[in-house]
DNA sequence: GGTGTGACCAGCT
DNA sequence: AAGCTGGCCACAC
């Protein structure tokens, strides 16, 4: 009966988030869905934070909450850093809420 | 093995 | 209208 022996539930994050295409955006929703599991919304964030030391190239900064404002943007070291990524990106931010989101989400089964 | 947590989501007051 | 609480799941101690 083999447990997680493969890979853990952040791995799987961390395989998602980093094939998030540049560019775009994805959902803490969206992500924990993909994995099968909906309400795990929250761990994705947790994950995130974790990434911190497990996997510091994680395009995080692609991840935001289901109505693209910038959550975790707290996390980055600079408030202000998060928005300057993904505007480096050709996002659109305003108010630390991504514009045009509907057309920069990117959904993980796509 | 129980408890706490967390960058969410949705509903209730 | 806006704020808050609960629920949800998986991981760490």
């Amino acid at each position: 009966m083999k447990t997680h022996d493969e890979i853990s539930f952040f791995e799987k994050v961390y395989a998602v988030v980093e094939m998030i295409p540049r560019g775009r955006v994805s959902t803490y929703g969206a992500i924990a869905a993909y994995l099968g599991s909906k309400g795990a919304s929250r761990m994705v964030g947790w994950a995130m934070n974790n990434s911190h030391k497990a996997d510091p190239s994680l395009p995080a900064h692609r991840v935001v909450n289901r109505i693209g404002v910038l959550t975790g943007k707290h996390h980055f070291g600079s408030p202000g850093m998060m928005q300057q990524l993904l505007e480096n990106e050709g996002i659109m931010i305003k108010n630390d809420q991504v514009q045009n989101f509907s057309e920069v989400f990117w959904d993980p089964g796509s």
